[in-house]
DNA sequence: AACTCGGGGCG
DNA sequence: CGCCCAGAGTT
């Protein structure tokens, strides 16, 4: 009884959501949009403080248009994929200079800007706008995937099937039926809480599950303890690679106003550098590349910097070019 | 379809 | 130390 999934995970919501700030019924559609762009592959607890931070630093998109790639960067801080913070400026941009700043709803406009692909766009027209899009996040793929399919683990992400194993178990509201789209906008977030506090990728939590009776993964037979999972591709270490050691120059960067030289910058990424520091330089070349490759970093004068972030012109007489 | 892209938290 | 995380863009 898929109907039945559907409610009772909206009822459990009601009594088990965490209080995340962004859930707030004042949070402009702006404010869920950046909170979409820091939780893209980032636990919700990390953000949190950051988001703060942020939406009142830039309480609107005409605000943060009007600031630096690197001024976004610091305030990024060390949440990761720091391009993200570079999309969200150019979203910012484009929603001042294409739709008079404010924040589309329709789906077309969201995944026409940088950085929204299907997951946010429907969570921003959901969340914000009470669309009911079908939103689908690694959580909702498994929730579905268990409870529904009764799978272990969830299908590949893929925006077709996405789609479709959503629409299976919640139907896109016949216009006008303001009961069913309201249902649909509690369930994307309720499924994803679900998928959060419970219904876990390696400990699933069933005996606390609002749907255990339910589920289909669970009449088959579900482990109990920890679940063996299908193979991912395995993420390369982090420890020596190339990641890392973009993200070393990016931390020197945001710390030092103004960029540093080539010298300098080098020998400040590379200073927690072990015995390896041969292999150490040659990422450091390949990194530094990368980075400017994705406009993380501008090179001017000899000097690199973050973007907007360029040392003033030199004045006559001042020093050199390197510090 | 497979890669790349940060960084931290947790078992 | 390995796995996982409110994904998206590129090749």
């Amino acid at each position: 009884m898929t109907a039945g999934i559907v409610d009772r995970v909206v009822d459990w919501f009601a009594r088990a959501a965490r209080p995340l700030p962004w859930r707030d019924a004042h949070v402009t559609p702006w404010g869920v949009l950046v909170s979409e762009f820091m939780l893209q592959q980032t636990q919700a607890a990390r953000v949190e403080p950051r988001w703060r931070a942020f939406v009142e630093r830039w309480p609107r998109p005409a605000d943060l248009a009007s600031a630096t790639d690197a001024d976004v960067l610091r305030a990024w801080d060390r949440l990761g994929y720091p391009r993200r913070a570079r999309w969200l400026r150019a979203c910012a941009v484009v929603i001042v200079e294409r739709h008079g700043g404010v924040v589309p709803a329709d789906d077309a406009s969201l995944r026409a800007l940088p950085g929204v692909g299907p997951y946010t766009a429907a969570a921003v027209a959901s969340f914000a706008y009470g669309r009911p899009s079908a939103v689908v996040d690694t959580n909702v793929r498994r929730v579905i995937a268990r409870a529904a399919v009764g799978a272990a683990e969830p299908w590949a992400p893929s925006a077709a099937r996405d789609e479709a194993e959503y629409r299976a178990l919640v139907p896109l509201p016949l216009p006008g039926d303001d009961a069913a789209r309201a249902r649909a906008v509690a369930w994307n977030a309720a499924a994803m809480e679900l998928g959060a506090l419970v219904c876990t990728a390696r400990a699933p939590r069933c005996e606390v599950c609002p749907i255990a009776d339910e589920c289909a993964w669970r009449a088959i037979g579900a482990p109990t303890g920890t679940v063996a999972g299908r193979p991912r591709r395995k993420q390369a270490a982090y420890a020596g690679s190339d990641r890392q050691m973009r993200g070393r120059i990016l931390a020197v960067l945001r710390a030092e106003f103004g960029g540093l030289g080539h010298a300098a910058l080098r020998e400040r990424a590379l200073a927690a550098s072990g015995r390896d520091a041969r292999a150490d330089e040659v990422r450091y070349e390949r990194a530094l590349r990368g980075l400017r490759d994705d406009g993380l970093v501008v090179e001017t004068s000899g000097r690199i910097a973050l973007p907007g972030d360029e040392p003033p012109a030199p004045t006559r007489g001042a020093g050199g070019p390197d510090s």
